[in-house]
DNA sequence: AAGGCACACAACCGCCAGAGA
DNA sequence: CTCTCTGGCGGTTGTGTGCCT
């Protein structure tokens, strides 16, 4: 309300796109590359709003884009990343190759909010989940669509699975160190945030059974994070123990695996 | 066979932050 | 310092599809 469009949709198509309109997106970006989305369209020849351009490439045509069903390691490391970083979705799919925010963020409305629903909602609720917990459906179909994922494997993944997990250095992110202090200030505060997820514990940094598979962050993200905690939290004693184990837990992993060496290069790079 | 329902996912929308004039 | 532009993010909506009654 009262805030101007982003640009004007006055004689833009909406909708679904064509292939033609695909094709030529795709054309211009190979020849001129990404970046000035809002003139993209008028120098491709598209009528679309620039925004729409943006999100069609990064969402659905960029090369390095992988399609097809999340697999089970991908599945455990969102549930994990999600525990940690909250509705955090670009951040998430920076861990995760060739998958866009777009489609972690529908896959976890979909899929993995229900899911963890279903499971707390059999011991305790859980607080840890994300905005939209998506309506519980319990008509056979879904029923038998949720079985036929937990016999793909989907759920039933264990720890031999998260074992498997590789580790994904995160994309140069810019982050609001008190943002992520919020999520995770919320996710420690709101009692155990541990989600059981069949056999397995999906905490926030419950990784040392996985080879120290880990999640992305820096330095100065943690930092805001102890800082704020310290100072500003009601219950900061009870954090402050909470935090300081995850926080050790996690400069282990760093210390393992040497991701934090290997990050920073990547940032100077 | 038809209608209803739920799901999956592409696309849109509003807001925010950073950069530059 | 302020304003504008631009890119990016997260939440929400729209629509096609498949299953069930």
């Amino acid at each position: 309300m009262g805030r101007a469009p982003c640009c004007s949709k006055v004689g833009l198509y909406r909708g679904p796109w064509t292939t033609k309109e695909d094709t030529l997106l795709i054309n211009y970006i190979q020849a001129h590359g990404e970046g000035h989305w809002r003139s993209l369209p008028k120098k491709a020849g598209l009528l679309r709003c620039g925004k729409s351009c943006r999100l069609r490439w990064l969402n659905y045509l960029r090369p390095d884009i992988k399609r097809g069903n999340i697999t089970p390691d991908e599945d455990d490391l969102i549930i994990r990343l999600h525990s940690l970083l909250g509705n955090r979705w670009s951040l998430i799919a920076g861990r995760l190759p060739g998958r866009t925010d777009n489609e972690i963020k529908n896959y976890w409305n979909s899929h993995l909010s229900k899911r963890l629903m279903k499971n707390s909602t059999a011991g305790h609720k859980s607080q840890c989940m994300g905005g939209s917990a998506g309506k519980e459906s319990g008509t056979k179909a879904s029923n038998k669509r949720k079985q036929k994922e937990d016999s793909d494997g989907i759920s039933s993944q264990n720890g031999e699975a998260a074992a498997k997990i590789k580790i994904y250095l995160p994309k140069a992110t810019k982050v609001c160190p008190s943002s992520v202090t919020k999520y995770i200030q919320s996710m420690i505060g709101s009692s155990p945030s541990n989600v059981e997820d069949g056999d397995r514990t999906v905490s926030g940094l419950k990784t040392a059974n996985n080879g120290g598979q880990g999640w992305g962050s820096n330095n100065e993200e943690l930092d805001g994070l102890v800082c704020d905690l310290d100072s500003s939290s009601p219950n900061s004693l009870q954090n402050d123990i909470v935090l300081d184990d995850i926080f050790g837990e996690y400069q282990q992993l760093l210390k393992t695996d040497g991701i934090m060496d290997s990050f920073v290069d990547s940032l100077l790079a």
